[in-house]
DNA sequence: CGATTGTCTTTCGTCTACAGTCTACGGTGC
DNA sequence: GCACCGTAGACTGTAGACGAAAGACAATCG
């Protein structure tokens, strides 16, 4: 027996660094999203090499991913450049998110259980402390995190995926918006889990299309400031 | 002036070669959709190299990209793998699927000119044509054409974006099934064209469910046999 | 006879080097 | 003074080489 002497589950599996590529992939992905790189500015492969430590290779890997997912373009012989949301672009890019969030409410209310039920009633109850202690950052990543559960909830991998590229990029356009938009989010929220609950797809669609569209209304709203 | 005696815009464009890893990316896809790599498979970077004249590189780069669209799965320090469908996955593709192109549908019955209705039914007259005359591969090409002309009537890149890869992967999936369903899937087509001539958002949604519910139906069918 | 360990091959991950191409700037002619 | 051309610099695109990890197989020990 090998396993003898150890803890169980506790050996911690010899964190491995992972592939490069994978690293400096979520590096520049938290650079661009916290605008520490800015829209349209011109990503150097060799500065951004030198900046990080490693070679150019990975860096390109990365910045190739990162182009077929939106954030950078990368024009031929010229190099990466961070994306420039557009209006339309974001609009757009809203009406996606806001299908497949309803799908997902959707599939959440077929198939939620009561423990799933219940994960999303404590991460909506930590929600609106975070609201009222004014937490602006937490209440953000909860705002996250919830929608993430009803996804997981749904139970469909690809609506998953999908849906996890649009909404990070919607978030990236949004994030002013976002940060205005706490407590009636997290009373939408409640009223979402009711739904779920009850087993009522229509109406749980229903309510999460209102509630993306919320969010838009709010960012055309903040646009004519 | 420079453009003084030029034919306007029968310039060819001075046909650059374009950057490698992208013919690389075409060259593969279109030897995983052609099934002459199977599912499962070992792609060995040197090996595709040595085959298509190129160094590793932009075999590397490639692969990468076909990764984040999920025909490959990369797993760490062991290579490429050509993806492996299963039932599940293959149901959540349609479900998704579903979503993407009744909402084009809707969206193109909201937008759609004199000019886009006219192209689709030129589409639906060559696609009766091929079926009545058994080209099953012309037929198939128009069926994809068909649903493009209706995600461009869309008007919604990043819908168009979304659904162009998920369509794709679909149709792999979906191959066997979709070389059956001939002559009812053109009727279908018919009448959504009506639907989007007369502006009726509603009918063109449910019309446009139906319709790739009907090919979800035929693939479960034929799995019985 | 079975399990384990050591080695060996294969393949990936990363780095370095070189050639092609685009951009920008300064000089020259009108 | 303005426009055009030529040159230089910088950056990307591609190729080749080296080190490292994972899997397979055989030899060895209990």
């Amino acid at each position: 027996m090998l396993s003898a002497g150890l803890p169980q589950g506790a050996v911690p599996k010899l964190e491995r660094p992972g592939p490069l590529r994978d690293r400096v992939y979520e590096a520049l992905l938290e650079l661009i999203t916290t605008r520490a790189l800015q829209p349209g500015q011109h990503l150097v492969e060799s500065e951004l090499a030198g900046h990080l430590g490693v070679s150019r290779q990975p860096v390109r890997e990365a910045l190739q991913r990162l182009n077929t997912e939106g954030w950078v373009d990368l024009r031929p012989a010229q190099g990466a450049f961070v994306h420039e949301p557009t209006e339309e672009e974001a609009d757009q890019l809203l009406t996606v998110r806001t299908l497949l969030e309803a799908e997902a409410a959707r599939l959440a209310a077929a198939n939620a259980d009561k423990a799933g039920v219940a994960a999303l009633e404590s991460l909506c109850v930590e929600g609106e402390k975070a609201v009222t202690a004014d937490d602006v950052d937490t209440a953000v990543a909860l705002n996250a995190a919830f929608h993430a559960k009803i996804m997981t909830l749904a139970g469909n991998t690809v609506l998953a995926e999908l849906a996890a590229q649009v909404d990070r990029r919607v978030r990236w356009y949004y994030t002013p918006v976002a940060r205005q938009r706490g407590r009636q989010s997290w009373i939408e929220h409640r009223e979402l889990i009711a739904a779920i609950t009850t087993r009522d797809e229509q109406l749980a669609t229903s309510l999460m299309r209102e509630h993306t569209e919320h969010t838009r209304r709010s960012y055309h709203e903040r646009a004519q400031d």
